[in-house]
DNA sequence: CGCGGATTGTGAATCGTTTCATTGTTGAGC
DNA sequence: GCTCAACAATGAAACGATTCACAATCCGCG
């Protein structure tokens, strides 16, 4: 309606100045109340709305944070979502959500968007190693704290999970359980997260002194529902005598598909193929059969991470960087319970 | 570093004006190709970043929509979500993506920070009726679609699925299925999409000619997988021969409540208890106990309403407000299948 | 009575970009 | 050789809020 409501409008019904309405907006101790109640009546009157924009140009400092994560449908990172979500409201900050499906080009792209935001800081699990744009916009000055992802220096706060001991607990539980070969499903390892997992899977089955074939690595692309269906098909077509007897998926969502593939041709589980997945979502305990997980504790690891940036941009000064790191928990739950199998 | 590079300083290395600048940014037909290279020769040195807030200052419209849904752990909304961005993103628009949580607080709150950053428009499932403060934004000239909700009045846009006609599907299954004691889980009723579901459910029973009691409508508050576990728990306090047969879940998040809890409790599905959802979530054809469901076009709602508004900025003149409604569809699996019963 | 200090309020400058009226420059056409 | 149009580039005004140096007013007290 013929222009918004600016701050002048306000002065004007009010009859002071643009600067006294301001100072009501974010000093009102400064004005002397007869002045205040005319001025917030004006702006009730009007109503009047800030103008966001102009308000960051001019102050300097935004009230929003960037969040990049590889896949909103994934309960896991809405988890952590909400994580960043409750500690950044109560700091009167507004999250920006963003989806990379795992591309490195929309990454590059909402990067982008976020920094002619001049948002105060991003919170982010790259979906591939840190990308240039990545550093400079660092460079330039905008905080970043890696989120499900160790920083390799020290020069940056992270807050993630021990993913290599996640790993490891997952299939030192099912070589335990008895098994000789074990499938890793999940990829690209360019990944952090999953090469981590892969390299803790590694380390169990060389410390149970089994050969490095014992784990075979399916060439699955993605971590959803539909990657963990077409895993399970890949893995079927392997000879019998070859073929895997437990299945070790990098998320639950994958791990949700394999179950389903798997039960639609018949194949039990566990007696047939076991099954751990990770992340334990709330999911896992109500599959078809219960699902074995590694848990980490997502909305914890939301929310330290949108403090450790809101430190970062408080006192940007004393600020000393820090990587957290939260400890893994295997839950075993049926899909990869022992039992006695009929052939090896 | 020393303040961020502004246009000025493009212009001052490249050697020429401003307003140059700005021309090579954004009309570069406009711009000499030597003096367009020498420009962005200079952008790329200093590694200039637009600024954003300067530029919707000026120019007056932004490049950012607001997506207020009711709950981002339901993977409904992140399929929504999903579409939103899609569409979103081909047209160069960033989602901000809000979460109210049922609540009506959080969502004024939100729809204040969204009018602050002077957003495109909002895409929103309302908490309750329509707010004040969303009647208030609407008529400041915030374009508003409501996102599964139908309007009430012709001057509005929506995208949204015929609830009464889900209800009445789901409830003329189970009748039909041989229940006579069903139970409707789901609320506050404020949600209109409940409400409505409720409505279908309603008019399904009549129609089969049995007395309104038929229907037993939970007290049950929230969406979630708790609060499903908590509507199994006050129904199974009913005396035998009141107890439902059935259970109708305004969701299928509650659905999965519901089932884990009864199996939990050993009540067998869907023999003792039949199970429909509502949703189709991608998780309720995995589930323990695979669920019955009403599905909903959820990417294509959340592509449907982010085309609207962005029809509606577009030709803000020509608009021709719709009211766009989807069909849902009854997805029958084991959860209330027909079996043999001992007692009625 | 007059001075100093506290308390209120003012209004111009500023943030970084876009826009637009204007000024130069060329070159074609007669 | 002159005019006119097309093309390039300029630079100042504007967007809306905040800030800050300063002015105005009032009060208490010596």
């Amino acid at each position: 309606m013929g222009g918004t409501i600016s701050v002048k409008d306000v002065a004007a019904r009010a009859g002071v100045s643009v600067g006294t309405v301001s100072n009501v907006l974010n000093r009102p101790d400064r004005v002397s109340p007869e002045t205040r109640d005319r001025v917030s009546a004006a702006i009730a009157e009007l109503g009047f709305v800030r103008n966001e924009s102009a308000r960051h140009l001019r102050a300097g400092s935004s009230r929003t944070v960037g969040l990049v994560v590889l896949d909103v449908a994934n309960p896991f990172f809405t988890d952590v979502a909400r994580g960043v979500e409750d500690t950044a409201s109560a700091a009167g900050l507004a999250v920006i959500l963003c989806n990379t499906d795992e591309k490195t080009t929309k990454e590059e792209a909402y990067l982008e968007l976020l920094e002619e935001q001049r948002v105060r800081g991003i919170l982010i699990t790259p979906a591939d190693a840190i990308s240039d744009r990545l550093t400079e916009l660092r460079r330039r000055g905008t905080p970043v704290v890696l989120l499900d992802r160790k920083a390799a220096a020290r020069d940056q706060c992270s807050v993630s999970v021990d993913d290599r001991k996640g790993g490891d607990l997952a299939v030192t539980h099912l070589v335990e359980s008895g098994h000789r070969r074990i499938a890793f499903v999940g990829g690209p390892l360019a990944i952090a997260q999953v090469a981590d997992r892969l390299r803790g899977a590694r380390a169990a089955v060389k410390r149970a002194g089994l050969p490095e074939t014992a784990l075979i690595i399916s060439s699955t692309v993605g971590h959803n529902v539909a990657a963990g269906r077409l895993a399970v098909q890949e893995l079927l077509t392997m000879a019998k005598r070859k073929a895997p007897t437990a299945m070790f998926c990098a998320n639950d969502l994958l791990a949700l598909g394999a179950l389903q593939e798997l039960s639609h041709r018949g194949v039990r589980i566990p007696a047939d193929m076991a099954i751990v997945g990770y992340d334990d979502i709330d999911f896992a305990s109500a599959a078809m059969v219960p699902l074995s997980s590694v848990r980490q504790p997502r909305h914890q690891l939301g929310r330290t991470a949108a403090e450790l940036l809101i430190e970062e941009t408080d006192k940007a000064a004393g600020h000393k960087h820090r990587q957290v790191v939260f400890e893994p928990e295997l839950i075993v739950r049926e899909s990869s319970r022992r039992v006695r199998r009929t052939s090896s």
